[in-house]
DNA sequence: GAGTTTATGTCAGCCTTGTTGACTTTCCAA
DNA sequence: TTGGAAAGTCAACAAGGCTGACATAAACTC
């Protein structure tokens, strides 16, 4: 019946290639605006996108270790080691050896730390919280649900973690 | 009314920073996936994501300048010039003189760059599909209100272009 | 026709952020 | 006491951004 090859016409129109091609784009040129503001910041700190995500998890979960940070990152040790060292060399992690485990290092934020994660989350959340106020309570459950469900299962249980609670 | 600031109790409960902080870190994580199937087919070709990108809009956009591609990409003629540079090389892209203005390049892909993007977009629609069959289309139409709205104005004028058909 | 602007390409160099591989130190646990 | 996990380090490399400077051809303007 001309639905792209669906068939049946029970309104699967929303999966057609096109559909899915303009879903990618959304996703592509989005997440340009969404890194954008923290990426503005951060260039006047002389920090990147990576130390910006570090940040960002360390201020989620106060004393994780290393490895975690590494599981959820997705990234090397040597790229997160790099990274971490810029940060606690300019004062603003600090990296406390573990009290059970001395081999583990707890990271938390130092006041610096907080205040430059403040000033950035603040801009990422300005420009979500524009757009979800833009279309409402409904279209952002929406949102969150497609992208939830784009996970890998593995990436899926570091964020649900985090979102419902650590 | 204990809602986070919002005030007025008529369900704003979906702007509180706790609700923003979970849609970016679902950006996050979603994006990462997003970008993973693409990521792999690419790794056993010796191309980048850059590579998707470009291939992406000229087969969207046939017979595109470099200056249009500049726009649509966000990046300087440097870093576009160095992936065009190994698209033609190897075979994927054709770049013809322009008949009235013969300064332009006009872009297209060849047989195998046409292969390549598909392999790559086949791969993509997949992820994509799989989460919109899951949600279903109310969902997914939340899901792409909320990314336009997350636009640039300029980004979005590009955005918009191609949706709607250039 | 001369001068300016536009489109493109190119060279050189720099930065961030990712990778692999090899190795060391620390230290918990069997 | 020995094996292995956690953490860190060094070296080398690549992709893909960036800036600055410059070249060329073609189109446009006066």
């Amino acid at each position: 019946m001309g639905e792209g090859g669906a068939g049946g016409g029970e309104g699967l129109l929303y999966l057609t290639d096109d559909q899915l091609r303009k879903g990618i784009e959304a996703m592509f040129f989005a997440y340009r605006a969404f890194t954008s503001d923290p990426d503005r910041i951060l260039a006047a700190h002389a920090f990147g996108r990576a130390h910006h995500r570090a940040l960002h998890f360390i201020h989620r979960s106060p004393g994780t270790t290393v490895t975690n940070l590494l599981a959820v990152l997705g990234v090397t040790k040597q790229s997160l080691n790099r990274v971490l060292r810029t940060l606690v060399a300019g004062g603003l992690v600090e990296a406390r050896v573990g009290r059970d485990d001395r081999r583990e290092r707890h990271l938390h934020l130092t006041p610096a730390g907080q205040a430059l994660e403040r000033q950035l989350s603040d801009a990422q959340r300005g420009r979500m919280r524009a757009a979800y106020r833009a279309v409402g309570p409904a279209a952002v459950a929406g949102f969150r649900q497609v992208l939830e469900a784009m996970m890998d299962a593995e990436t899926r249980r570091h964020y649900l973690r985090l979102r419902d609670g650590s």
